[in-house]
DNA sequence: TTCGGCCATTTTTTT
DNA sequence: AATGGCCGAA
């Protein structure tokens, strides 16, 4: 037995020669369940704890932020010693570190802006209205789609011109030239342009790559099969040097090619390194002998994959569950019950989720768990960080950093709404390409410059560029600043003289994104004690080796993140380039940028939305690595999931099943499978038949209830009110009424069932506008508004209005 | 310049 | 069903 630190013993065979396989390439194909994570971190702390590699020698990609944060945390407990230095981010996070140090050789400035999905889309929008090409006849998407292709090939504009084969490529090749133009102008780079600098800053400057490549002896990449081409070659260079290079993938969990993912990648691991190992991880340690079953059965239709089959010592367990509801609001309404019946029952709501192929179902399923009162919470879809006030206020913090960043001051120039309308703009955006200055520089050049605007247009501007003017020389805490953007800019007194609850919402918001960013500032300051804890670093010798790494230039503050999220770079370091933005306050030149950059290369949510109990929501995209004791899939139907445009690709059905497998194998202990046999989708209903993932589970495994099922369809109750304005058929077992829920009475004297599920005692409790109520899933709130036995609620902590039946909702009225 | 109403289009999936 | 864009009126 091997002499170790690290508990290796319990681990199986195959894990046991990952994790000691420290030497030359390995390619793990690790099944879903099989312990993937484990092989990971515990590869990595036996490295450190055993074989004498310094942490910050250490590179670990992950797919996800959260599953760095997850591999952090794990590390942080198998290795006392701490693991400071050591690099474990996405590939995202990991090129923004980089360039921030270095990405003047190519051109740009260091606290270059990233350029989130929005932001380019708004971009590439003014581009081709400039370009007059008609965006009916060639989208934004797909126009965008073919210039984010391009640069994951590496193709740049003139290529990519020269190759256009059509008028649509043609295009875009054209709408791609000037973006980058654009985006090199305004220092800004969007996602794509993360990678691609990256590894041309690694091809023009060897020198730089060189310094990576001695310092990262131990590179590990999970989720392999998910990296696209840029990425790939990102690693293959990192690599070269020590060839010390684990990849982890599973080519049955490959569902990103409409990003840009190359299974390929992980099929060509063997042909780029034949010295490689392999090692397959087979046994399942999460899941039920059905629910494997099952997912070895669906996923064995498929044709492009390397044969494998996950086996599990556990028993069968319970099969699994599908159920046939009427349409989408019966679904829910299943779904919401089982969920109460097993909780009931002893399982705890955080152990259940439920999965959707497509975010726009997560809304009625979101409304009817309100009304049923199971707590859930959203991962993913219409985020915070999305709404519109939110981006206005990010907007202006991007602005503040960034002078340059075009996207940004045009969109806040005129918000909120202070009399810069449409010609103005267009007379600050004709002398800022006159004189080749930034639209904001511009701006301020007009407000300087009498005569080119009214002077009433003139102040309302000058107020505009001063308040960000003073917000950049501002010093003091981050939630500060963005307090003062807040409240110089005016958003929140526009929003507070509308005096409506959507406005009072918004303000909400707000205030909730300045908690954020209070709760940032306490949680980061160690922005502060990164550089600090840099100096104790070199100190104690650890980049003294970095040093010499890295003759000459002055160490880069090789960030330590322990903090989870890995955001911690962006703080340029102030003895290195003081002046380089001269007239920067200290807030703007430190954790302002560590913020802004958290926010944009942050994806989940939940570390925010607290410890309450509840069960999990979210696409089965973003399921993937996770996993439940109970899943419930909804919307298992032709044409929803496998998700099919009208031509059927094979690969494109392929990666669909490799979804349904996906999302199969998070399930431990419960599998629910639930489709509806109509569903309303963008206005139509449509009859969808059951998915052929559903049909390729062998019956032994898969038990099917609902109206399909013996003696329940014809009844007659779930055709009704199919008419708009009401709610959906369902008046089925678990219902309420639902007279009022139609807006106007005028309809419901026809014949309704009365409400089954009404507590009348509770429909009797009366609640006027401005009662405080508490809800069992949002907390407590203010009632806005009363129509019938509708209730308009706000709820403090979401700062969102929800229409709630009163008698059904899980309300009461507090004094 | 702003606001309100009407019409058209929309859907994968995420860093 | 909901959102965004466009157009006409104040």
């Amino acid at each position: 037995m091997q002499e170790s630190a690290i508990d290796i013993d319990s681990l199986n065979d195959a894990q046991r020669e990952a994790v000691l396989t420290c030497e030359g390439p390995l390619l793990v194909l690790a099944g879903a369940g099989s312990g993937k994570t484990r092989v990971l971190t515990h590869r990595i702390a036996h490295m450190v704890a055993d074989l004498g590699v310094a942490p910050w020698q250490v590179l670990a990609i992950t797919f996800t932020n959260k599953a760095a944060a997850e591999m952090r945390e794990r590390l942080g407990a198998l290795l006392p010693g701490g693991t400071r230095g050591m690099w474990v981010c996405t590939f995202h996070a990991m090129a923004v570190r980089i360039l921030r140090d270095d990405a003047e050789l190519l051109g740009y400035r260091p606290n270059f802006t990233i350029y989130d999905d929005d932001d380019s889309k708004r971009l590439v929008k003014a581009i081709m209205a400039d370009l007059d090409i008609d965006t009916k006849q060639f989208p934004v998407n797909m126009v965008r789609s073919k210039i984010s292709a391009a640069k994951n090939a590496m193709v740049d504009a003139d290529e990519m011109a020269a190759q256009a084969a059509d008028p649509a490529t043609q295009k875009a090749a054209r709408v791609y030239a000037e973006l980058q133009r654009r985006l090199m102008v305004a220092n800004a780079m969007d996602f794509d342009d993360l990678l691609v600098n990256t590894l041309l800053l690694f091809e023009r400057h060897p020198e730089v790559l060189a310094r990576y490549q001695r310092r990262f002896v131990q590179i590990s990449v999970d989720e392999y099969q998910d990296t696209n081409h840029v990425q790939y070659l990102i690693t293959k260079r990192l690599a070269e040097l020590h060839r010390n290079l684990m990849v982890v993938g599973d080519d049955d969990q490959s569902i990103y090619s409409w990003r840009g993912a190359d299974i390929q990648n992980i099929l060509d691991f063997e042909k780029d390194y034949p010295d490689a190992r392999v090692v397959k991880l087979q046994q399942n340690y999460r899941s039920t002998g059905h629910i494997l079953a099952a997912a070895n059965a669906v996923v064995a239709n498929n044709s492009h994959r390397k044969p494998k089959r996950l086996f599990t010592d556990e028993g069968d367990g319970e099969p699994i569950s599908a159920y046939q509801a009427a349409d989408e609001r019966d679904e829910g309404r299943w779904v919401a019950a089982e969920i109460e019946r097993l909780h009931a029952a002893g399982t705890p709501y955080d152990d259940m989720a439920v999965f959707y192929r497509t975010n726009a179902q997560s809304r009625i399923l979101e409304d009817m768990f309100l009304r049923a009162g199971v707590p859930y919470k959203i991962v993913g879809g219409t985020r915070f960080f999305d709404r519109a006030e939110i981006r206005d206020v990010m907007a202006y913090l991007k602005l503040v950093l960034n002078p340059a960043d075009d996207v940004s001051a045009r969109r806040v120039v005129n918000v909120p709404r202070r009399g810069i309308g449409a010609t103005s703009q267009d007379k600050i955006a004709a002398y800022a390409a006159t004189h080749g200055t930034p639209f904001f520089s511009a701006a301020q050049a007009c407000v300087a410059e009498a005569g080119l605007l009214s002077p009433k247009v003139r102040n309302a501007l000058a107020a505009w560029t001063s308040a960000v003017e003073e917000a950049r020389h501002y010093e003091g805490e981050l939630s500060r600043v963005v307090e003062l953007i807040v409240e110089r800019s005016g958003l929140v007194a526009a929003l507070e003289a509308e005096r409506t609850p959507e406005a009072e919402g918004r303000i909400e918001n707000i205030r909730e994104f300045l908690l954020i960013a209070q709760e940032f500032d306490e949680s980061h300051d160690d922005v502060v004690s990164a550089l600090e804890s840099l100096a104790e670093l070199r100190e104690a010798g650890v980049a003294g080796a970095e040093a010499a790494d890295d003759p000459g230039a002055v160490p880069a503050p090789q960030p330590v993140d322990d903090d989870g999220q890995g955001a911690l770079f962006a703080a340029p370091d102030e003895g290195a380039a003081p002046a380089a933005d001269g007239g920067f306050g200290a807030v703007a030149s430190s954790q302002l940028p560590a913020f802004m950059e958290w926010l944009a290369l942050r994806s989940d949510l939940d570390s925010l939305s607290g410890q309450t109990s509840a069960i999990t929501m979210m696409t089965i995209h973003s399921a993937k690595g996770l996993e439940f004791p109970v899943v419930f899939v909804c919307g298992m139907e032709e044409g929803l999931f496998p998700n099919l445009t009208h031509d059927s690709d094979p690969a494109r059905l392929e990666e669909e099943r490799r979804l349904a497998y996906v999302a199969i194998t998070r399930a431990r202990k419960r599998l629910y499978l639930t489709y509806a046999a109509t569903r309303r989708t963008w206005g139509a209903t449509q009859a969808n038949p059951r998915s052929r993932f559903v049909n390729e589970i062998p019956e032994s495994h898969i038990k099917v209830t609902g109206v399909g099922s013996a003696g329940f369809s014809g009844t007659g109750w779930e055709k009704r009110g199919d008419r708009r304005g009401t709610f959906g058929s369902g008046t089925g077992s678990s219902v309420y009424g639902g007279s009022v829920f139609g807006n106007q009475t005028r309809s419901s004297g026809t014949a309704r069932p009365a409400p089954v599920r009404k507590d009348p005692r509770k429909a009797a409790e009366s609640f006027e506008p401005g009662d405080r109520v508490h809800h069992k899933t949002f907390g407590s709130g203010t009632v806005v508004a009363v129509k019938g036995d509708t209730l308009e609620v706000r709820f403090a902590k979401s700062g969102q209005t929800k229409k709630l039946m009163k008698g059904f909702a899980p309300i009461v009225k507090v004094q």
